[in-house]
DNA sequence: GTTGGTAAATTGGTAAAACCAATATTCAGC
DNA sequence: GCTGAATATTGGTTTTACCAATTTACCAAC
């Protein structure tokens, strides 16, 4: 093979570019990109070539097209670890403990390098991520609250700058909020955690903000630490409410032999 | 998502339809592929449509495509399953620190966590393991290498009684085992490389064995950075003697006028 | 016969324009 | 507010033209 100066490809240049911004965290899972028209003139090449690269990308997995629907980034990078730990729920009951002392350790780690790494569009980011938080906490919207909760993490986690824990990351989340026995909605009908909640995730913020990497990873860390606690408090007091309520809906038999 | 009768796309079912023929042998490694023009009028379609089915066979790897020279079948037949960190290894270089920066955390925490909760099942079995990675070290097996080290480090994720670290321990170690642009396999070729790595091991599996988390954190730590090191000298080394390859082949003719 | 240079042919790469098909949004009527 | 029709949007496909890289054919010089 001769010295031939490789010329890249239009398509794959554009390919490359966006899987850089899906690998990178700027396009999210369920992300829309713009119309394929649109995506063209930006990149300044024609429709033909960004559809082979937006075909690259789909082969992939990466994206998702339909028609008149337009194309969608795919949650193929998290299913890579979501899917197996899917699996690991279901053949482990008590995986719930493994997964918080897990995520202690990761967020642990990812509030550490934020508070290393992050730069100023960084702690932009996550001081908006911050507000809508406390907004949303204010606002008494479940919904809300666990959208900003996660977008929150999500932040930290991409200030972090280390593609594979922003991934992991996102994943864990998402496992958790659709798992309902580590369902966290059931943390906002205790009544002090909403504001033990609030402080702990204000905590993290400042240390991140105020560039202090070993109160970072504490203030995570004791913020897991907490979710844990009630969590465990919370699924107790469950059981305990449906025990009463079997009692009250037991009606034992006179039985003189037994 | 109602009854909705799912069209194919004519891309997809050409794609399909080549790589049917591929799978099944009617073309082969090196086969040049007819002149999109000529495949397109044969499959009554239009040459964008079939340059769209062309790509994405280029992207599974199954096919390569040389503008002016035709489009060629590929000898690499593993491309039927498709992990995308796999490939997104090879397309970003800076994805591989991210890596092994994770993966120097995630390995530190987890021979911590073997040191203390390492049960004498545990031992034994991380024993064998530590037992089988010394024979493949000087058995001069490379494949053996590489299942041993998984083992290895499996072990220790398992002692570390945490299941999720457990699981995503082996399936990064594996991932990078896979990968070529890696070439770990490259590591064995350095000459005190194998030193290294096999005290390396002992340090962490007689930290373990001895319950010492701390100095088992630093041992799995201190050898991740060991192979990050190696890995950038391996790959300034690849590149070096690719510059010695082209020196020796190339052959300018010696002028008198400059 | 061999080698090097040039022209022509071939084949992949890119773009523009037009049209078709599926989905999403808007608006009118009840 | 709900439903259905009309309109707009967005992906899918085709046709045509042109550009760029490689291959092949041809010819001249040695």
């Amino acid at each position: 093979m001769p010295n031939k100066v490789q010329v890249p490809r239009i398509s794959d240049a554009v390919a490359a570019s966006l899987e850089r911004r899906i690998l990178e965290g700027s396009l999210k899972p369920g992300d829309r990109l713009p119309p394929e028209r649109e995506l063209a003139a930006e990149f300044g090449v024609s429709r033909p070539s960004l559809r082979e690269a937006i075909q690259k990308l789909a082969t992939k997995g990466l994206v998702q097209t339909r028609q008149g629907g337009g194309t969608s980034v795919t949650d193929s990078l998290e299913s890579s670890f979501f899917d197996p730990w899917q699996d690991l729920m279901g053949a482990h009951p008590n995986l719930r403990e493994d997964m918080l002392e897990f995520r202690r350790m990761l967020e642990g780690q990812a509030a550490e390098w934020a508070a290393e790494r992050a730069t100023e569009a960084d702690l932009k980011r996550l001081t908006l991520a911050f507000e809508s938080l406390n907004e949303a906490f204010s606002a008494d919207d479940l919904g809300r609250r666990a959208q900003t909760d996660i977008a929150f993490h999500q932040a930290v986690g991409e200030a972090a700058h280390n593609v594979l824990l922003g991934h992991l990351s996102a994943a864990l989340l998402r496992l958790m909020h659709d798992n309902i026995s580590l369902n966290l909605g059931e943390l906002r009908n205790i009544p002090a955690a909403g504001v033990s909640l609030k402080s702990q995730h204000g905590a993290i913020f400042s240390a991140i903000a105020e560039r202090k990497p070993g109160a970072a990873r504490a203030a995570a860390e004791t913020h897991i630490d907490f979710v844990r606690a009630t969590l465990a408090q919370s699924l107790r007091s469950a059981a305990r409410r449906e025990t009463a309520e079997r009692r009250l809906h037991t009606d034992f038999p006179v039985s003189s032999t037994s």
